[in-house]
RNA sequence: GGGCGUUUAGCUCAGUUGGUUAGAGCAUCUGCCUUACAAGCAGAGGGUCUGCGGUUCGAGUCCGUAAACGCCCACCA
């Protein structure tokens, strides 16, 4: 029997073990349709937090809803090496216990990280663990194994054979902290402060000089040009003419080129090749010399002449000074303005010419383009604007740089010796070849994922039945980073798209409706919810309350108020599960059986239609008020009455059997309580039948007439409450379910001479007279006068309506006769009204 | 500059293809320890759906427009 109160730690304590042990995770379910979902791979960087629980509880809700439906599911779980985001974790680390990576040298870094990645593995599967996520973890895979680096590699090769993999020397986003490049999707813009610096270059051979303004005029000593519009007439005369770089005094040309916009600044813009993506343009159209003068760590190079070794803000800083000093410094305009900054460490991005390996991403984004065209083919996004995203960034992509200056990951399978070049899946056998030093982005490997996982490049029969995938599930930040490059990938390696639909959630913030973020404390560590509410709270609360794609405030109150449902489940269990012992009669299906059942029917319906369009939150709203309104306060308060009949008895079991079932996927673990409970230990819910709505188990007649009822019962408890009648008062029914009713209401009907005295009740076929000492007070009178007036108007709306020949026309005859129905009881009740008075 | 989203009860959110009196949780008020549950039960109050205009017999829902808030992308000498 279960416990008097519901505890969810007791409860969720053994059930993840026993499905484990019994392999109800596995895939492999022979003649079943085949359903299958991949992890996204969560970072081996550190806790799962409530955007993963969201993200993971919504996949397990799909996996286990078609599982019981009788799919052959594989959810594939594994982890990302991220590598960027694990190697500066794994060098803070090491830089805490005194080791520098350069130091410890590649080799023994690489066994620090793979340490500290087995770590951090197992504290995600401990947390998916009770997060009760049905993962087959016989399949699971991490996004830098071999069979995923063969994938890597397979892909880079036919890439670069295909010419859509290039070596370039072009202008990066370089992040000086972590000293590697990044590409576009990994800098963040943000708005800050700065000044522009008005500087002063001299004209050779002339009295004048030219106003340049600049934001980082630390870099004026890459300078190799300045640049002025040909069609500016305020300049058009010096083109051709050379200017004096101050401080370094080296003459650069001065060069028409339509970058050069008249409107903005002054119209005249130094030209730095190696230190801007534009100015590298301009530098590239007018064979201008590349002038790197910035170290990898930030700091000034022997170019800067005096200011070398300074970091490159310091240099700023003191350069202005010397400017200003010497004159050359003619204003300092404070501005907002945006500049990029590194996802992972937060540095300003440093515009770094350097030599890199590219993906051609033109053709490979076009494909994704075209294929979206075909309906039968493409990806569909839920919630559907989504798609949008991706098309808007296959539109106007640009080459993305995959070569990282990093340890930790897929090392480019490049080989050089001398000026010769070879790309291959394995390294050369004779000597003298080197590798390229660089890994590449995680994010090229991840991107492989929906097929790498199952085997690809091999024919495995694992790609053969889970591939394309059925759903992929993840949050709107992470479409162009990996969402879209699946995508592509998918489309040119297998010619398949990676998954049929792919739905997007939005982020978790917190009550304000701000970031979790360290810096403002405010995070929340699904741990700590699971402990004091239960995985089984937290999932129904993270996947039920708000529409998909839309951003989730989270609210501890509402996991609370959670509880609360989980725990009225509980009750109700107990309670059919006490008087399934009872000594009981054989009996025909009751009104109030027929009509739950019917309830129930429906249910399952509406429940299964939104459960396969993923609309949870009108599952949730469904089962809530089913369970809780319908047969908790409803069916079970009127089963009391017949616990000793077994057609209401089984109807308690069906029910809460149907019940626990379609909660299921939201709430494992006390549905696999409850269901042991009425059906042994050696069962599970995780494996039963998902519930099947069969239409000819609706009784219309018997639903109609028990809502009556309920309604009838509401309101003669109304009346009680307002009028303040006590127990004692006398009623006269004329109504079906006498008994019923007399039970609900605790009452006994007494017949009274005087029927005048009493107020009358009306629901279709059920009418009483209640009978108690009326007082009319104020209030009342109040109340019945606004009451009177309320209805005047509607009456008045209605017969207006009814009298619209085009209403009466064009709607549908339900509603006209319902209206005219209503009509008439709103003159009814007006009549009562004006009488009693 | 381009695109998208949001705006509904005190708070957080639902609201299907336009169709009864716009829903829920929490909060509020009233009455109940009724033998599953007081973390509960029984009732009640509270919103004209951001503003304006339009289509329609009928608009929270469709169209146009304005505003506020937020997000994404691009640009930024």
């Amino acid at each position: 029997m279960l416990d008097k109160k519901y505890n969810h730690l007791k409860t969720e304590e053994n059930h993840y073990e026993n499905w484990l042990k019994k392999g109800y995770f596995e895939c492999g379910k022979k003649d079943a349709k085949p359903f299958s979902i991949v992890i996204p791979p969560p970072n081996v960087t550190g806790k799962l937090h409530l955007g993963h629980a969201l993200d993971t509880a919504l996949q397990d809700v799909i996996i286990r809803f078609k599982r019981m439906q009788g799919y052959d599911t594989l959810w594939l779980p594994g982890t990302d090496h991220a590598a960027i985001a694990t190697e500066i974790k794994v060098t803070e680390k090491l830089k805490k216990e005194g080791l520098s990576k350069r130091e410890l040298g590649r080799e023994k870094f690489l066994e620090k990280a793979w340490e500290w990645k087995e770590e951090y593995a197992q504290n995600i599967h401990n947390q998916w663990a009770k997060l009760g996520l049905s993962l087959d973890y016989t399949k699971e895979r991490f996004t830098l194994d071999d069979e995923m680096a063969f994938a890597v590699k397979t892909v880079f090769v036919k890439l670069y054979e295909d010419g859509l993999i290039y070596q370039g020397e072009k202008i990066i986003n370089w992040d000086p902290a972590s000293e590697t490049a990044l590409s576009t999707e990994e800098v963040i813009y943000k708005d800050v402060p700065g000044y522009f610096y008005h500087i002063k270059y001299p004209i050779v051979g002339e009295d004048k000089y030219l106003d340049v303004a600049t934001t980082r005029p630390e870099t004026m000593f890459g300078d190799t040009a300045l640049a002025v519009n040909p069609k500016d007439k305020r300049y058009a005369n010096l083109i051709g003419k050379k200017a004096i770089l101050p401080v370094v005094n080296r003459e650069i040309p001065i060069i028409g080129d339509i970058h050069a916009d008249p409107k903005k600044g002054t119209g005249v813009v130094k030209i730095t090749p190696a230190h801007d993506p534009n100015d590298f343009e301009v530098g590239q159209r007018h064979n201008l010399e590349n002038i790197v003068v910035i170290n990898k760590n930030g700091t000034m190079n022997e170019l800067a002449l005096k200011y070398a070794g300074l970091d490159r803000f310091e240099c700023r800083e003191k350069l202005v000074a010397d400017l200003e000093k010497e004159g050359y410094l003619l204003q300092k305009e404070a501005i907002v303005h945006s500049v990029g900054h590194s996802e992972r460490t937060g540095v300003m991005i440093e515009p770094y010419l350097s030599k890199q390996w590219f993906v051609k991403m033109r053709p490979l984004a076009d494909r994704v383009l075209k294929n979206q065209k075909d309906k039968e083919n493409k990806v569909n996004f839920v919630p559907a604007r989504y798609e949008k995203i991706m098309n808007h960034w296959m539109e106007i992509t640009y080459d993305w740089c995959i070569s990282r200056q990093l340890w930790w990951g897929h090392r480019i399978p490049v080989w050089y010796k001398d000026e010769e070049i070879y790309v291959g899946i394995n390294p050369k056998e004779e000597a003298g070849w080197v590798q390229d030093e660089d890994v590449l982005d995680t994010w090229f490997s991840s991107a492989l994922w929906p097929f790498a996982t199952l085997g690809w490049p091999l024919k495995t029969e694992l790609l053969n039945k889970y591939f394309p995938n059925d759903v992929l599930v993840t949050g709107y930040d992470i479409i162009p980073f990996w969402v879209n490059r699946m995508t592509f990938q998918s489309l040119y390696f297998t010619e398949k798209r990676p998954f049929k639909y792919c739905l997007i959630h939005g982020l978790i913030r917190d009550k304000e409706g701000r970031k979790f973020s360290k810096s403002l404390g405010n995070g929340v560590d699904p741990m700590d919810v699971i402990e004091k509410y239960g995985a089984d709270a937290l999932r129904w609360y993270l996947t039920t309350s708000t529409t998909l794609g839309t951003d989730i405030r989270y609210d501890e109150e509402k996991v609370a108020s959670t509880w609360n449902f989980i725990n009225k489940i509980w009750n109700a269990s107990r309670f059919v599960l006490l008087n399934l012992e009872n000594e009981k009669e054989a009996s025909e299906l009751q009104d109030e059986d027929k009509w739950i059942l019917t309830k129930y029917e429906k249910t399952i319906h509406d429940v299964t239609k939104f459960m396969e369009k993923f609309e949870f939150q009108n599952v949730g709203s469904i089962l809530y008020q089913f369970i809780w309104e319908d047969f908790c306060d409803s069916y079970i308060e009127m089963a009391k009455f017949n616990l000793d009949k077994e057609s209401t008895l089984n109807t308690l079991k069906e029910v809460l059997t149907g019940i626990l079932k379609m909660l299921h996927p939201f709430m494992p673990f006390v549905t696999e309580s409850i269901y042991q409970e009425l059906y042994g230990k050696e069962t599970s819910i995780m494996i039963s039948e998902y519930p099947v709505y069969d239409k000819k188990k609706i009784y219309q007649k018997e639903l109609e007439n028990i809502e009556d009822l309920r309604k009838f019962i509401t309101k003669i408890r109304t009346l009680k409450q307002e009028k303040q009648i006590g127990k004692d008062y006398k009623i006269s029914l004329n109504a079906p379910h006498k008994e019923l009713i007399e039970n609900i209401l605790k009452c006994q009907e007494q017949l009274v001479d005087d029927l005048n005295t009493g107020e009358k009740i009306t629901i279709n076929d059920y009418q009483a007279i209640i009978y108690y000492e009326k007082k009319i007070t104020e209030e009342d009178k109040l109340k019945l006068e606004k009451e009177q007036i309320e209805l005047k108007n509607s009456i008045l709306k209605r017969e207006k309506l009814l009298a619209n020949e085009n209403f009466v026309a064009k709607a549908p005859k339900e509603l006209v006769e319902q209206e005219q129905k209503k009509l008439a009881s709103e003159k009814k009740r007006l009549e009562e009204i004006c009488k009693s008075n």
